[in-house]
DNA sequence: ATTTTTAGTCAGGGGGACCTGATTAAAAAA
DNA sequence: TTTTTTAATCAGGTCCCCCTGACTAAAAAT
């Protein structure tokens, strides 16, 4: 059993990273003035974006589904992307009733570049603890599937599937 | 120079880690059905809880200051707290103008054990790696507060003085 | 040919993080 | 003492995440 006091300390440290990395930031944005340029968040529209990028030209319904969201919320982050020009709605001639929805190219490349952005303070790290580093984070994300494996397991599934290996797609 | 292929991995895994965390968070919560318990940021109303956990018993003007917030976010934000009994209102017999801040018996229970709460995913760890995840995170952290530094000096003073240090002073 | 299910929409609401502007009451400076 | 500064407040706003309820249009089932 690991050490309780060592797990303080890290527990510390994640969450002062957790503030200061948040800060940080906030500095940066301020100083760049870029307003629409928020860090990607797996929330709201973030979300969406994500999954799009994944598996793009899915129907409102489906990201829902997908993404744990009711119909109108969804409705609500897709409108909001429409109106930043960064995905497209588009009736299904298939199904009248769907409304399939497409990264545009601006879309596409916030998506890959707002998440897949390398962080600077990575570069804080040697080649050895960027390998620790990621030994480290498996593992805990493993842990962190195993919990919401336990809690809901179909989420688990969905979230797996869709997301998460979007990432391992990218960075592997 | 650090590889850069190592460093999309880990960046990608700490994006992973962000969504499964936040993921798994939410699932926890809609089972425990906890509603007022959301995990406490380093934003808002969690600000200011911090904050004074540290020192209690500020002004609200001494919180807006040291906290970057404008007097009159300040002041929501303590309103809520005080809704939701964390916190307490009081006029200082000194200087009538101010209102003295103090966390309540339950406000000091939330800042310690929402923050401060060892996350279950560390028990993932051994001891080595959570020796090695600590000398990672305190590097991460002193770039994080370099690019503060960087463009933002009294901020960054602010800062470390403040939230910073009371981690410190709860994990070591 | 109806009824039912499905995909979306509109309207409205609850909370949260912030901010600017205008105003009041009390302390400090002139 | 009068003016100015200071701490806080009210009012109102912007944007974000997310939900329930009520309602249409189109597809599927009966």
């Amino acid at each position: 059993m690991p050490n309780l006091s060592k797990q303080k300390n890290v527990a510390g440290k994640l969450i002062e990273f957790g503030m200061v990395r948040q800060t940080a930031d906030e500095i940066t944005h301020r100083r760049h003035q870029n307003k629409g340029e928020h860090q990607l968040r797996f929330q709201g529209q973030g979300k969406i974006l994500l999954a799009l990028a994944q598996t793009d030209g899915q129907s409102q319904k489906e990201l829902a589904t997908r993404l744990n969201l009711t119909a109108q919320s969804t409705a609500e982050f897709v409108n909001k992307l429409v109106k930043k020009q960064l995905v497209t709605k588009e009736k299904s001639t298939a199904d009248r009733r769907k409304t399939i929805i497409r990264l545009t190219d601006s879309g596409r490349q916030t998506a890959a570049t707002e998440s897949v952005k390398v962080p600077e303070f990575l570069n804080a790290l040697t080649d050895t603890e960027l390998d620790q580093f990621a030994t480290i984070l498996t593992k805990i994300n493993a842990s962190l599937y195993d919990e919401i494996n336990t809690y809901n397991p179909s989420w688990h599934t969905k979230f797996q599937q869709t997301v998460a290996d979007t990432l391992r797609d990218w960075f592997l």
